[in-house]
DNA sequence: ATAATCTACACAAACGTTTGTCCATTGAAC
DNA sequence: GTTCAATGGACAAACGTTTGTGTAGATTAT
């Protein structure tokens, strides 16, 4: 509740040597210097950083938006983010959307009005709204931005994301050297860029081994378990011998899907998954999954959106993080 | 980038008549609106909230001081307390500390720094620090402030929490009406609250049975998985029918110690957890545990402190929740 | 017609900092 | 005794708002 004012008033002296000695810039006599000692210790003087952001045009804060914090991999993503803003002299603050996009919208304005330095966008919400007006909003107001994990690189903000393309190779050649052949694959939608990658990876694979494409081995899952189960059920009317999921959730959709079924894993049919959250390891079998670091993506986010701020040149727009393959007991 | 006084120029009007129109505590003639409208558009005005914080003496900020966001007991209470002020205009931010009570510190530093409106620190940090000095602190400042499953009830601070003296009553019960007699506990320490309040209800339910209480029957687990089996294997020398494990982690590491002691449960010993979190259920048995609605808990904390803002009287120190049992196989 | 009330707007102070500029005192150098 | 630089400190402007007060012109009441 003290001001400078107050301390300045009460150790005899004007405010601005008080801001100076404070800061350093300023040495003042031994006398002095007790008296503003005192006037400190009494007053007990807490600096008023809203003022300060405001005389300065600066506000030491950094934002993640977050979707969801019930998802342990946006829980190591904000973890990697932390540790690495934790060496530096910013705040960071969370602010949480629900996963709903109308709210990461309402999230990004009231964070441009606060002026923070910087802003990362985690994950994707549910449903994306439209054309993803952020983009455009934030860079009129220049304010350094990236994103992570967010699997919309169509516009012209910073990404970090995982290597999908090949991550879907691996896992595809995987199963093709396992002399499974008839691999089907569960896709998101046919709009969404990551399931348009890992699509590509899945292809890649079966061409390097001189297989043909089949249209009718893709499903679409939506993300979800129950469109998932659905697109399984499409897969197995077309006698695949392994299914992808390329998300751990529509993986295990499957996997409950195929047991259900009454069929043996691997031996009748092989699933594996790209991800490898929890829910990989969590069910029996295990999954065969691509496994991406999580927390050192949003490390190296955290790391890309300080070397914005600071005007670094040669910062990437696109930083693709490389992923290795688990082998689990599903394949 | 554009403030008021360029949209003011503009628009040919001055600064206080545009801040008046926005507010709409000023009606312009419609020509000069038409300008104003024209202004706003063309120089895509974003206000700033800082000055507008510095001016007005309230930030419309509400922070949540987390340990850790991966546990799903912190993530759900955030997520109630995120209902709650979702429905004001305050804008809710978090901050991490990540288990260490120093960053504690630290966040409640800046936060009293950054005038944020109300502070709700959830959770406790793995080792308190001494006695707490956030409580005056804050009180200085005088910005309100509550805690919230934090376990800490000495501080003058509001608090909510779960009733854990009923609630280890409740399941203590259970097990007796089921015929188990010897009943040992694992606590965490004898010098945590939290530990002292459920062996209180261990206690109230024996004696309401008229059984007495026998002091070697209870064991030290600290919080964590490897000490509370090392609790267990003591408990089974006494010969204990059923084992009460004051939170979901040491009780899954008893039924772990059991049943790698090659015990079936709950034929040989019954094990009993409180919390409720999602390890009672992924484990086999299922645990009986007793259930604390941890979503409404955050909620409440939050009309707590917006209650407390208001300067509403008839708040309470202190909050306590009802629990419920939820009978698994495991017992 | 004049006085009184409104309407629609402008001026300027204040919130608590930081910082450019200026002034007074000191000490050394000439 | 001057001049000069260095030291220790004060004044005031500025950051972008909000808001109390003042004041023209327009409208109403007397």
């Amino acid at each position: 509740m003290a001001t400078l004012h107050d301390v300045a008033h009460l150790a005899q002296v004007s405010v601005s040597t008080v801001s100076r000695y404070l800061s350093g810039e300023l040495k003042v006599r031994p006398e002095t210097e007790e008296r503003i000692l005192q006037s400190l210790e009494q007053t007990n003087y807490c600096p008023n950083l809203i003022a300060r952001s405001l005389r300065m045009g600066a506000t030491n804060t950094l934002a993640a938006v977050v979707p969801d914090i019930y998802q342990p991999g946006i829980a190591g993503i904000v973890a990697g983010i932390d540790r690495r803003v934790k060496s530096t002299d910013y705040t960071l603050v969370l602010l949480m959307t629900g996963n709903q996009a109308s709210r990461e919208a309402e999230s990004l304005r009231t964070l441009l009005a606060r002026k923070v330095d910087g802003i990362i966008m985690v994950g994707r919400p549910a449903v994306l709204s439209g054309q993803d007006r952020h983009a455009e909003l934030v860079k009129e107001q220049s304010i350094p931005m990236v994103y992570v994990a967010r699997n919309f690189a169509e516009s012209n903000i910073p990404e970090v994301c995982p290597d999908q393309e090949d991550g879907a190779f691996q896992v595809t050649l995987h199963l093709l050297e396992k002399g499974y052949r008839a691999i089907g694959i569960i896709i998101g939608t046919r709009e969404h860029p990551d399931s348009l990658r890992k699509l590509a990876g899945y292809r890649r694979a079966l061409q390097s081994k001189g297989l043909v494409f089949r249209e009718e081995l893709v499903a679409e899952g939506r993300y979800r378990l129950a469109p998932a189960k659905e697109a399984t059920s499409q897969l197995l009317r077309h006698d695949v011998d392994a299914i992808f999921g390329i998300t751990d959730t529509m993986a295990v959709a499957a996997l409950k899907y195929v047991q259900e079924s009454n069929l043996s894993i691997p031996e009748d049919i092989a699933i594996v998954s790209y991800g490898g959250t929890l829910w990989a390891d969590m069910v029996t079998p295990t999954l065969t999954t691509v496994v991406v670091d999580i927390e050192e993506e949003g490390f190296v986010a955290a790391d890309l959106l300080l070397r914005l701020i600071n005007g670094e040149s040669g910062t990437p727009m696109l930083d693709v993080r490389p992923v290795h393959l688990r082998v689990g007991q599903s394949s």
